[in-house]
DNA sequence: AATGAATGAGCGTTCATTCAT
DNA sequence: TATGAATGAACGCTCATTCAT
């Protein structure tokens, strides 16, 4: 996506539902169903013009450039994701030991989605060659540890606001991290209630009993590390 | 890449370093580099051409098809990280907590090198939409839980196989997880450091204290959780 | 041509000539242009293309692989032949003997066309290794049949349906094989006449005369043939 | 095959069996095979070389042009028809009438064999576009009528030359034509033995009987032709 | 609002051919 | 006598994109 000429705020200004807003949702929809069924390469304009019974043409009416379509889309796929955390967090009827736990539950159970599972990996790689995806997806695991900060602020109070989002980076990589093991039809989906369970302990066990000197102490190596070899 | 044909093993056999061994080895090292560099995508018989110097047709002579030159490059690729782990497990002059944490630093750190932190999501993309690299990948991360395993069998002796199995996949995909966050030019690269205190202090604590019941008693929410809206 | 998708039939009832049906018909043309003057192998979309004033996309706009324009072509071409000997057949005006030898005179006509002359080699070669042209071929002599069987029927009223079959496929054969001798530019092309002439007195002779008895007897020979020594 | 330059000679030139005879014998025998099997499309220079379980770069050692190769293939290939009919010709103990029959039962016999029935087709094809192929096809073909001439000669005496030599040219044609219908695998083959004893009566019947005025009475039509209407 | 037609670039792949070894 | 390495051209095909209608 090299030319990140916005779009998509055209689309969002227009209120109700002009003519061709749904014809706009239908090709979003299309082309988000082919990222999750086949990946991105094969999300191409023709494909996603077939499955909406037009000629490709048509979605270059809309979108006037395939990078305009995928960053609308993206848009609209990451917004989902702005509250998601959010009402757990703000649920008072729950403890804050609780609402940790409800969040990683939440994020566990999200990820075994089809959706999940097949969009954030995407996601990711496109992040490394795509400033315009990684600054979006940074966004949005920003505002996911902006819940999970707050919970922890409650849990361990002691910890600096540095250190405090440190955690809360670990907590949601940790959880990310289980994706590509436990997600949508891999080998340990069936596992993931007691992923669920050791993830809570783990991080819940950590976040309230970790302290400044614990983090600053460093890794517990005295000796280098064996690097990798590289290769060629 | 739907048709596996192996092509790598019988040339790696022909041993020392044959004429053709080195432009092979060039090969795969330039698609490497364009891999990581710009993304799977980028990879084309004609830009790995280009940066050894010679036509696309002679890529061709060595590899019948991209398919057979991207399996062999994986091959290649993850057979390194093969024994990564093996020689610290078997380190006997460290305890085992210290080979524990050193498992978790060796990954960190590896983590943060350009190589991993571009290759992996690629391969984590490619993998949920190709049988072949999910088959390859699945068996590289067994074979780094094969490692984790072991000393986590000495850690916590009282943990099932399955239970203990299941422990180290999470001790795993939570250190995977953090490639996006902090690895190679990433915004928390600078925080590795604290992100390696943090996950030994959570894994190591979790590895040794976790009991059977602790994972059975599955998460530790009564209430249905609000679920991810739907998009489209 | 392994993959028999029709393609003509729903562009043909499109009616009329829409802006594009010209462009079809001109790609077809050219197609059969380039494979009557120099043969199967030398007709590329690209080349179609040059013909056409347009690029090689263009042509794979219309058909979306050179196969199916193949056999779009064929079908065509085959078409243009279906009643060429029906008109004769029913022609009232004419005794029996007349038309058989009308219809003679009008394959051996039609024999020495350039058109002619260079496509049916090249379907007879196609047919051999190319099951669809093989089945295009065959309807198209099966009408031809169809039509020299009624004459005949009229011509030896005594010979069973099957025998009379046969007799039939023997003056198409008959016929046929002058295209490699006296078709276009061939060497005997002048002498045509005269073998109009020859096949007119020996096959009208042979349908009046030929008994079930003559077919059934077989070859006249009683001892074993010397074989054609074999090859390599 | 445009550039017609020998190669030929230089082998036969060599007497006995010097090393590299035994591989251009398999070399034009695997080129003859794929070209049987699967047309001329599919011989290709590392097909061949595959079959003889070399590297292509070998058979270029040999031929220093496909066009090279290909022009020894068809000498070889049709230097076996030479002396076809001569051996029965010349066969005293038969009289004309068995000996012309024996020759249509020969080449139709000949005809049902898989290297015939493939092999033919692609040279009349590769004729109509390849002045070296029409040329030596051309060659083969006269010399069979010679045969054939020799015979009608002796069942009907009273024929000037130029005339008798259209009689054989017809007959010539009939039989070959029977080539794509009754052929090996063709539809027709089991009717075979019919086909040869409707060819015999009719060929035979009309050998003997026909006259100078037959001939040049032309076709027996006085109306003109309806014309196969012009492709595009 | 959308189509139909076309472009131009690039893709993976195949081929005959060359040549030093 | 043959290989191994490479070339250069061509192939069928796909893609995003443009634009008049």
């Amino acid at each position: 996506m090299p030319k990140p000429e916005r779009v998509l705020k055209t689309r969002e200004r227009t209120g109700g539902y002009a003519p061709g807003q749904a014809r706009i949702i239908q090709i979003l929809d299309m082309a988000l169903e082919i990222l999750i069924e086949s990946g991105y390469r094969a999300v191409t304009l023709r494909e996603i013009a077939r499955r909406c019974n037009v000629r490709s043409g048509a979605v270059s009416y809309y979108y006037k450039s395939k990078d305009a379509l995928m960053q609308d889309l993206l848009y609209r796929v990451l917004d989902v994701y702005e509250d998601m955390f959010n009402q757990i967090v703000e649920d008072e009827s729950q403890s804050y030991e609780e609402r940790f736990c409800a969040i990683i539950a939440l994020i566990l159970d999200d990820i075994t989605t089809k959706h999940t599972t097949r969009l954030f990996p995407e996601l990711w790689a496109l992040a490394n060659h795509d400033p315009f995806v990684d600054r979006l997806v940074d966004n949005m695991y920003q505002r996911a540890r902006d819940s999970l900060n707050q919970v922890i602020g409650r849990l361990n109070p002691s910890l600096p606001e540095a250190e405090r989002e440190t955690v809360a980076l670990f907590v949601s990589a940790s959880l990310e991290g289980t994706t590509m093991f436990a997600g949508f039809e891999k080998p340990w989906t069936v596992r993931m209630p007691w992923v669920i369970a050791i993830a809570s302990k783990a991080l819940l066990d950590m976040v309230k009993t970790i302290t400044v000197e614990d983090i600053h102490r460093g890794g517990t190596l005295s000796r280098p590390l064996p690097r990798r070899p590289g290769i060629g």
